[in-house]
DNA sequence: TTTATATTCTAGAAATCACTGGAATGTATT
DNA sequence: AATACATTCCAGTGATTTCTAGAATATAAA
């Protein structure tokens, strides 16, 4: 048997492999795409607002950690997360940072604009509504994020199709937006231009990788 | 509204702030501790077998993530977790690091000698036998870790004392013996002692931290 | 075969981090 | 009041990280 010291040196600078993934914003923003559904380095970059340059080298990282998998399709490279794990992980670190810092919580209270746009998380009773066709569960992300995973009873309409496609939805009935999760702004602006046109729309907080903590997304 | 860009970066940063106290070996291990109860600088130190000045100043950064409560007593600051979330987190982390990581994995099989010294994580048939009195669970970590938690009808023996106080211990039923966690020896020690003096003994991989994920410490 | 496209690799600059030693702070003991 | 003790703060050094720019690679299209 080798030295207990050492042989637990390699076992927590292992450990840290992984937490160093989670220690770069730019990381974590592409970690959360990455739930969204698999994607390729140009489309990243392009959501996260970055160079493909350091895109490619961030996933770098992320692969060297085996914490993504990528799979040549043509031209393009498109990277997955290795398992729901590394979603759940992303979950959980997001969400103690919320119950935690301070500077964090004043700054999601700014994208929330009012609060009664924002629905309680109550997920059994928007289910059962959702189920029995009270209120129209929207997603609003991209269609390919749709197709990966999404809420039960969702309906997919693209935030940026939303305006030409509002006759689509009921105005007799609530709408209840989600997108990416709370950092994503596409269910705060589609809930906005719902409200402008009429309609009674909340948003959820939550996106897919959130529910699925819960285990209650399909 | 503010730049939308700028609004995520900032919460993206913050969650960061999280991840980068996870990203520094020392400060894992650091954390395994406070999660067996709280605990001096100098305590901390030495079982992290590094110097005060260093924990000090890793203790800073999980003080500034606010992951961590002080409190003073008398000449000595008592550091302890700041909830059960920071516990959870370390939980998750180092479970997708063995999930994913093969450098772990071997690491991990050096520790545990023989495979049958390990007996399977099934912990509703652990409970079960220990409830009837058939196995003994057995802690031994050091009393004041006991004290501050340990599984259900667990008995203390801390590993120094074992060799002193094996007479407590029956002979005609299996010893079940714990400690911090799986990258704790503690436990394998103790089974080895136990083995040699005799006895039927196996070690639990999981610590009270693990157990507590499942929802099932007290 | 050439050209365009998508991605990675390499090198370098600036910023940050881990760690060490010395000084400072705050509490308990004498 | 003086001393000892536990801990933190500060300054400095070497290592690491993030990001940018240029070169290299691999596939698809012409």
């Amino acid at each position: 048997m080798e030295n207990p010291r050492k042989i637990k040196n390699v076992l927590y600078e292992q450990v840290a492999r992984i937490g160093k993934v989670f220690s770069s914003p730019k990381r974590l923003e592409l970690i959360e795409l990455l739930c969204q559904g698999e994607k390729t380095v140009e489309t990243l970059a392009r959501e996260a607002a970055i160079s493909v340059k350091l895109t490619s080298s961030h996933l770098r990282e992320l692969r060297m950690a085996q914490l993504v998998e990528t799979e040549r399709q043509g031209k393009n490279i498109h990277y997955r997360l290795a398992n729901q794990s590394v979603a759940n992980l992303w979950v959980q670190v997001h969400t103690l940072a919320e119950e935690r810092l301070v500077e964090l919580q004043l700054a999601l209270q700014k994208i929330a604009t009012q609060p009664d746009d924002m629905i309680p998380n109550d997920r059994e009773s928007l289910l059962k509504a959702a189920r029995k066709g009270e209120v129209v569960v929207l997603d609003v992300r991209p269609a390919e994020e749709y197709l990966a995973a999404h809420l039960p009873f969702a309906r997919s309409i693209p935030l940026e199709e939303l305006r030409q496609r509002l006759a689509e939805l009921p105005k007799d009935r609530s709408i209840v937006a989600y997108c990416r999760g709370p950092y994503c702004l596409m269910a705060v602006d589609a809930v906005a231009l719902l409200k402008k046109e009429g309609y009674t729309a909340r948003h959820l907080r939550d996106g897919v990788a959130e529910w699925a903590v819960s285990g209650k997304s399909k």
